[in-house]
DNA sequence: TGAGAGTTGTTATTAATTTGACATTCTTTT
DNA sequence: AAAAGAATGTCAAATTAATAACAACTCTCA
């Protein structure tokens, strides 16, 4: 694995990949060329194998890639060979939602409690999972070892949840409040805007009129 | 409104735009350059002025950026000018967080229906709106011009939903199953796969040690 | 009213990304 | 065992995107 000065766009497009040999894998196939893979991926051949390179030569010449080692390497590259402890705050739908998400656990990332300050969510269990009081939060992430943590509160309380991080050892955030988070700098922002993808919509719809 | 040939990359800042232009109206801050825009928005103002020059000539010389007028145009640039009709299929957890989420219905996107093929949820009201059986759906979305669809079912569900949207007058999907779907080209999709987003954060996680 | 400061719109330049080409290597078949 | 076919890894070219530079214009203030 080379691993240096990767872009962004190529590690993006990782988990596609990723989310694609899966698929291959579930339907016992064995071996795919770049070719191949290019037509259900939607990826020229060329991208797809300067992506991979970028990493290793994992395939092989006159062959092409065996699917279960390449998923396995991809796996790897995306930190995906261990697991990882998680909170998530806010018990909403949508928090409910993502506790829900069995695929999240089966990739390894173990969803440890779920908090709120609303009293009408305190012991309830989600996907066996408690919510405890937004009181509790910077001990528990602490003493679990919790190194993600997905923020679904309101816009209001996102920025407030993420001052509480910031004392604690919680390396990643991965934010759905409609705002851009303000951290210091050793800490990993994801900020999924859906409201940003909605207005593509939106605007690809006017353009086809 | 120019309007030719704008890349996908630009399309995809607008709505970060509109995010931030909304900021500085709701602060009375009537006037802004592109250095200070670029301050808090992060893009160069290089690109600010580049991006926005797409569309036609906003700004002032001189002067800036008048917020409320370059807000105004943003928004119709984004077809915001209009109402949507949408309906959501799956009244899980994700559905309902998208049918409790008020701003897409300010911005336009207004939900007609929330739709389901569990008995359990027949008849519940989320955010006062309806959740109705499957069987209805396609005469529903005829019937009440429905243009957008979000699609909150599992994986196995979601392909099965885009086949009866097929066969409707609806324009564009925002899919929200962990599958690519597969429609005739008039229709718009945008998936959302939140789970490529998570896999990016450890991605990021793995490297930063 | 005029000079200076500020800021855009736009062209030029640089950087990044994607695509194409092909020599090399491995597989398969006879 | 040899030849033909297939597919990678990688370098080069082409395309796309981002940044920088600057002339032209507007505003502000003396």
């Amino acid at each position: 694995m080379k691993d240096k000065n990767i872009s962004v766009a190529v590690i993006r497009r990782l988990p596609k990949y990723h989310r694609y040999l899966k698929e291959l894998l579930d339907k016992d196939i064995r071996r795919i060329s770049s070719k191949e893979l290019s037509s259900i991926i939607g990826f020229t051949a060329s991208q797809i194998r300067q992506d991979l390179n970028n990493f290793g030569g994992f395939g092989q010449q006159g062959y092409g890639y065996n699917v279960e080692d390449l998923y396995s390497e991809i796996s790897k590259i995306l930190g995906l060979t261990r697991k990882y402890n998680v909170v998530i705050v806010g018990a909403g739908n949508l928090g409910q939602a993502l506790a829900n998400y069995a695929s999240f656990g089966r990739l390894g990332f173990d969803l440890k409690a779920l908090f709120d300050i609303n009293p009408k969510f305190m012991g309830l269990k989600i996907n066996d999972v408690e919510v405890l009081d937004m009181d509790k939060f910077e001990s528990f992430v602490n003493e679990n070892n919790v190194e993600i943590v997905y923020i679904c509160t309101s816009r209001a309380g996102a920025q407030d949840v993420a001052d509480h991080i910031q004392k604690t050892n919680v390396k990643a955030i991965w934010n759905f409040a409609p705002i851009d988070l303000k951290v210091k700098e050793d800490i990993i922002v994801e900020n999924v805007h859906l409201i940003d993808n909605l207005l593509t919509v939106s605007y690809f719809l006017k353009e086809n009129q």
